[in-house]
DNA sequence: CCGGCTGTTGACAACGTTGTCCAGGCTCTA
DNA sequence: TAGAGCCTGGACAACGTTGTCAACAGCCGG
């Protein structure tokens, strides 16, 4: 077989290696190491030599090797439901910037709210050998991160809970927010409370509708299940919720909203109605204050920054047991929770 | 000296490799890489063996040493100006989805509109060896990105041109979008229009306040000094721009808005005045339709999605001169630039 | 002038995976 | 039943970097 000109089984685009910038500079391999790195023990010369051949070829380290060798990829994985929501992109932010902080980059993607999606991404991520996870659940189930965790990636779970494993968590009060919330309305005369949320298999949901009957209870006021509304977010279920516990005889007066898609939803329907309808609103949306939106609001960059640096602190070597925060919520009345009972 | 236990220099907190997976499973090593990665040529029974190895160790591949080997990274960079604003997280997700589409990752970082941060998180990403890389540009020289992309690292630009370098380039139509929505205001009788935008070294900031130049003059208006407010876009700022414009004795009878930013500020601002104002704001904000917004919107997804798609038809061998698309805007009245002069 | 010391440098192995190539056992055909 | 061909499996090198260690030069003090 006539020999053909050997050829390497690939190529990055054909970049220059520490090998090529050692040869060009007449010097081993590992002084382009050393001063690629800024280790000390290299004379000014060599290192001149040395930045002079890295200009001319254009070389960059290949941080993939690197981290093969040195076992840290200074990057962390953030596993959230939907980075188009508002109330995840300051929360990502947030984690961003502790992760700047300490040198690490972020990986982030969307779950979708689908626990299988959930696994598959964080799954990936483990295999790209993040330093670090930081989940927001879909899924009520993360055994399957037990190994990973044992093998040393750090995990902390924000918003929602981990399903049946012990991990760091930093979640804000549903419970309590929604609580506050409803008897808010419930101070400015309202008996008959509507309760619109997510499906109650979500953590949050389910915190936030147990919060609602609590502060029904603590004021002795019955709660009929035509009241209760939990499903998908999407506009037309909430429409329809909402119209429907305004309908018949004995409709409510005041409408607690228990996410933030659900609040700008039921907003728009009852822009459409005469008889004023109180609502109050889990979690903050822009422009609320002109709109006169009462709300119980969370700070998503707080919950994003706590449980990033959490992380870091474990990838710091704290070694403890797992570790669980509440960070509170906070009602910010804006007058359409303070309409009294038509 | 003592003989010490021999160590390994470091440690992915002691995972098993495909080395130990072999071992147990008494196969070679190869033979574990086929079934991981599903190549032909392997018995069912040796199959089984080695997914019995692999579960009973929790091994996972290790996807950097695959990398290393294979010379594809399978993740691609975003550089944005920062996650937590409303435009960008749909836009980041748009792009997330089309990686999905295609098995890859996405690394997003925010350049908080510092072009020295631009530079240095594109690096790292570009160190990292992500397979391609998508820039919302901060600065306007990206001569830097030249030898990253000779080393074959697709680059495509989004939302403003790239500085001093030519490349694929994803935009929206801004200085059409201005000139629409100022002619928009100009048609329901206004005269004196005033124009608060970013600063103009951002080259959006730039096309709109020339569409909104150019709308006068197509109008045969003049434009005074005083009705132009360029700057960083903060609250305190664009407020005491709207407060200037409508001071004095011949004061604006209407207002245009760069972004997002600015449209809220002003919102705000004109909430508290009793004279209407019409106002028309460039991008469309949550909620604009309850408060009766004027705006032109684009479409931050659809910016997203063109840009991700033209990287991997460029990461699928695409071999073709740089190319660039507008996306055009529309402008969706809702009141506020409805309203006639006062 | 020599022994030891410091400070600079490079050879080499290892990180965990995949591509190449060959060996050995099997089946099938003539 | 021998030879050809196929299928399965494994040994080995390579990807680009960093840690270890040893070699070597120059310097100082005795």
């Amino acid at each position: 077989m006539a020999e053909t000109a050997r050829r390497p089984d690939h190529r990055y685009g054909n970049r220059p290696t520490m090998k090529d910038v050692a040869a060009r500079a007449g010097v081993g391999l590992k002084t382009v190491s050393r001063v690629v790195n800024g280790e000390p023990g290299v004379t000014p010369d060599t290192e001149r030599r040395v930045q002079e051949a890295i200009q001319a070829l254009g070389f960059r380290r290949n941080d993939s090797a690197r981290v093969l060798r040195k076992g840290r990829t200074a990057s962390v994985g953030l596993v959230l439901e939907d980075l188009a929501d508002p109330f995840y992109g300051p929360l990502s932010r947030a984690v961003e910037e502790v992760a700047r902080a300490h040198g690490a980059l972020l990986i982030n993607g969307s779950s979708a709210e689908d626990p299988e999606r959930e696994q598959e991404l964080a799954l990936a991520l483990c295999a790209r050998r993040v330093d670090g996870l930081i989940v927001i659940p879909s899924g009520d189930d993360h055994r399957y991160l037990e190994p990973e965790m044992r093998a040393g990636v750090a995990t902390v779970f924000v918003d929602r809970p981990a399903g049946r494993i012990e991990a760091d968590t930093v979640l804000s009060d549903s419970f309590g927010g929604a609580r506050a919330g409803v008897a808010h309305l419930v101070a400015h005369g309202h008996r008959r409370i509507g309760f619109i949320g997510d499906r109650p298999r979500i953590h949050t949901a389910a915190e936030r509708l147990r919060g609602y009957r609590a502060a029904m209870e603590d004021a002795g006021l019955p709660v009929d299940d035509a009241w209760v509304s939990l499903g998908p977010t999407e506009p037309a279920r909430v429409r329809a919720a909402v119209a429907a516990m305004l309908a018949g005889p004995e409709p409510v007066t005041a409408l607690f909203a228990g996410n933030n898609r659900v609040t700008v939803t039921a907003v728009r329907e009852l822009a459409g109605r005469t008889r004023p309808v109180a609502l109050v609103g889990f979690d903050d949306i822009e422009l609320a204050d002109l709109l006169g939106i009462t709300v119980i609001a969370q700070d998503a960059a707080a919950l994003g920054r706590t449980a990033a640096e959490r992380l870091f602190r474990r990838l710091d070597g704290l070694h403890e047991a797992p570790w669980r925060v509440e960070l509170p919520t906070v009602l910010v009345p804006r007058g359409s929770g303070e309409v009294p009972p038509a």
